[in-house]
DNA sequence: GAGTTGCATGTTGCATGCAATCTGCCCTAT
DNA sequence: ATAGGGCAGATTGCATGCAACATGCAACTC
């Protein structure tokens, strides 16, 4: 039996990981609103679990930044505010830069070959105004970005910010100029990885990132006057 | 009562959150090693509480990535390898090098005057070849950049990974040649700040952490090559 | 004698019960 | 009428009990 992992060994998931994944996911893709009240008992009837796994799976949210726990008071989603955001996208920037030269040096053009193909996938999405595709794929790429890096912290960091702003819900509206510009600045991270030049491909996603914070900040800005002056 | 927040309120902390600040203490400080077991019953005499807050601890451990919890066989202090350490690293490297950035933003006199006091401190341990307190303003310094630069997710990222380096332990010994390389960039790094030159500071940072990261591999392989000589 | 099977033991995963705390409401006093 | 106090309901924090699982040992087979 010396077979190295011909079969993958049954997935055996403990209640509080399988709650911690499904609350995760419930919370990053907005199906529990930020300051949304997470009382145990109704999330248990729910789920069909006891407490005890619950309280585990909410620990672990809390440590994660997703939701916040106030002594028996009960946990909340946590809001994001502005600053928040303001503060993520540069720490993303630097991740994503340093992610950008550590590919450079690696990938291998089977790894180029799947970007180009996500890249090319990506702005035909563009041309057809189908936005939520388009973000998709934007995503995907900039995952294999990062996985291309070969940097477990690293992604490990990035995919726990990208989760927390992917709250942010910023994809809704997008001017036609900026999004025409983002997807120009795509076509420059493909040259550079094409030509593994970190250095340059380091410095496009940093601005990249620049931009996308100013979308998101206009469009959450926008969002917050909206709101004030519908509650005024 | 609308002042905002001018007291701390009262620290009440539940068992479960005392738990995780202990236990992360344990393990970033050494006491508990690396591939320690954690059993439950053991550590529930040991801190006079019941199974249930002591769980919930070393699942957000497990969320941290200071221990690993297998299903039925219980909890253990994560190995780091090597390889772990040479990825954290440049992420810290990264993460560091933003931060300075930020920080030639925004540092007021005030805040300038404290980390050249701490430098200076820092200096006067190493002409006395003072180890111990060299790290411990070291480790002040590198904090206070990143409290200079106001920006709470950069300095919790950094924090979490500056926690897990720690453990390595490679203060243990280093060079002369290396001790006084690494002061020669702190003086650096203090003019890049004096003169608010983010750009620069940036790159000396960046390099001062590999620079740092060759020690701690040197470090580390060699305590491995000698524990494999011992077994073998 | 080597390998396998079955069992005993200890540990972990989860459910539930009790005590402490918070929140909202009503009542009282000024 | 309003502010303050006190009580009731609900919720959380923690302890404990039971069942499921992993591990180590012994017996058994070939």
């Amino acid at each position: 039996m010396s077979e190295p992992q011909t079969v993958t060994p049954i997935a055996r998931r403990s209640l509080h990981d399988e709650l911690v994944a499904r609350l995760r996911n419930m919370i990053v893709e907005g199906e529990l609103r930020p300051g949304a009240r997470l009382p145990e008992k109704e999330l248990c009837t729910q789920f069909g679990v006891s407490r005890t796994p619950l309280r585990e799976a909410l620990k672990v949210l809390a440590a994660d930044g997703l939701v916040e726990i106030s002594p028996h008071r009960g946990a909340t989603v946590v809001q994001i505010s502005c600053s928040d955001i303001e503060e993520m996208f540069p720490v993303m920037g630097a991740l994503e830069a340093l992610a950008g030269e550590l590919a450079c040096a690696k990938i291998d053009a089977a790894g180029l070959a799947e970007i180009t193909a996500l890249h090319h996938q990506m702005v035909a999405h563009y041309h057809r105004k189908e936005l939520a595709e388009y973000f998709r794929l934007n995503q995907q790429i900039h995952e294999r970005i990062l996985a291309a890096a070969g940097n477990a912290t690293l992604s490990a960091l990035h995919s726990g910010l990208a989760g927390r702003v992917r709250r942010a819900r910023y994809m809704a509206n997008m001017s036609p100029p900026r999004w025409r510009q983002a997807v120009e600045e795509h076509e420059q991270i493909l040259a550079a990885l094409t030509e593994r030049d970190g250095a340059r491909l380091a410095e496009i996603l940093r601005r990249h990132l620049e931009h996308k914070a100013e979308v998101v900040i206009a469009n959450m800005t926008e969002a917050e006057t909206e709101a004030k002056s519908a509650a005024g």
